[in-house]
DNA sequence: TCTTTTGTTTAATTAAGTTTGAACATACTG
DNA sequence: CAGTATGTTCAAACTTAATTAAACAAAAGA
């Protein structure tokens, strides 16, 4: 099966949407980091409601999100009033440290539990304590991933 | 703040099923595994239908995802028809193969893409690669970590 | 100043996912 | 065998989140 590279693209687009949503993205902000992860040039506001065929309410929406997640990043144009965006750099660097933020948050959480606990409750502060342990491995091998990536 | 280890458990299972809906696990699946993390003795079906303060339908949902994801195993009694289950043996080491599957997944579907783009489209391939290549590390490093939690 | 463009916000709608409850199948008990 | 207990399935109800459309605010041009 052949097929042309816009179709390619498009392809590749939805499919991130759909992906994206696994890791708590709306679907179009899924889309828009695959088209973003594709396109080099930095691309405008309204194109971006048109190329997705979405309104312009979820690409605010949208932008705001993968803005916050340090994916993309907002540009100006001379000579044009419009925003542009386009992939950060380091993006997934970026995601990583995301995540292992998002994981300490949860072993935080955990960590309050274990203090609530009775010390003579040696077997369940044990088990919760491996519990939180699991969270602090995952985010501190997530942070060194994104380390590493830095260093490129 | 004072509360008895009853109040501590109950706010701890209610704790760990909102964070469960950030990994894609329903409610009631995370409050159940919080119940598992917490408690050693196994627990009957009915019991956690009761102890959940939810229908059996959903007790059932939620152990079968919870028994795909190898986290909870299912296990007889003497003397009881009903079934018990438990926290499995190295639940976070199978839950970071579970991880570690799902990214793999999606690093394939990429790697599918990247072969539909023309060889001469370098630019495009190499930022297509590059995400790619952003899953195939974050799975290798969950991995890692699970191989080290099995060896213990 | 008046109009247009641009991006955000909010309320309403739509879509998606979760939970329940009833029906069902199976296995056990007396 | 009849009756009960157990767990699963599935359609419907419910809940939550995503998306749109319209109202709005700010800035730019004419």
């Amino acid at each position: 099966m052949t097929q042309s590279i816009e179709e390619t693209r498009s392809e590749f687009i939805e499919k991130i949407g759909v992906m994206a949503q696994t890791d708590g993205l709306p679907r179009i902000a899924g889309r828009m980091l695959g088209l973003f992860v594709w396109d080099v040039e930095a691309i405008a506001f309204g194109d971006l409601a048109e190329q997705l065929q979405v309104s312009r309410g979820s690409i605010s929406t949208a932008t705001r999100i993968l803005e916050e997640r340090r994916l993309i990043k907002r540009v100006a144009k001379p000579g044009d009033r419009q925003d542009y965006f386009q992939l950060a750099e380091n993006p997934y660097a970026k995601m990583l440290d995301y995540y292992a933020e998002t994981l300490g948050h949860t072993q935080a959480e955990i960590t309050d539990t274990i203090e609530k606990i009775p010390a003579d409750e040696a077997v369940i502060r044990a088990r919760v304590t491996a519990y939180a342990d699991f969270y602090k491995s995952m985010a501190a091998a997530l942070t060194k991933i994104s380390k590493d990536l830095d260093r490129t």
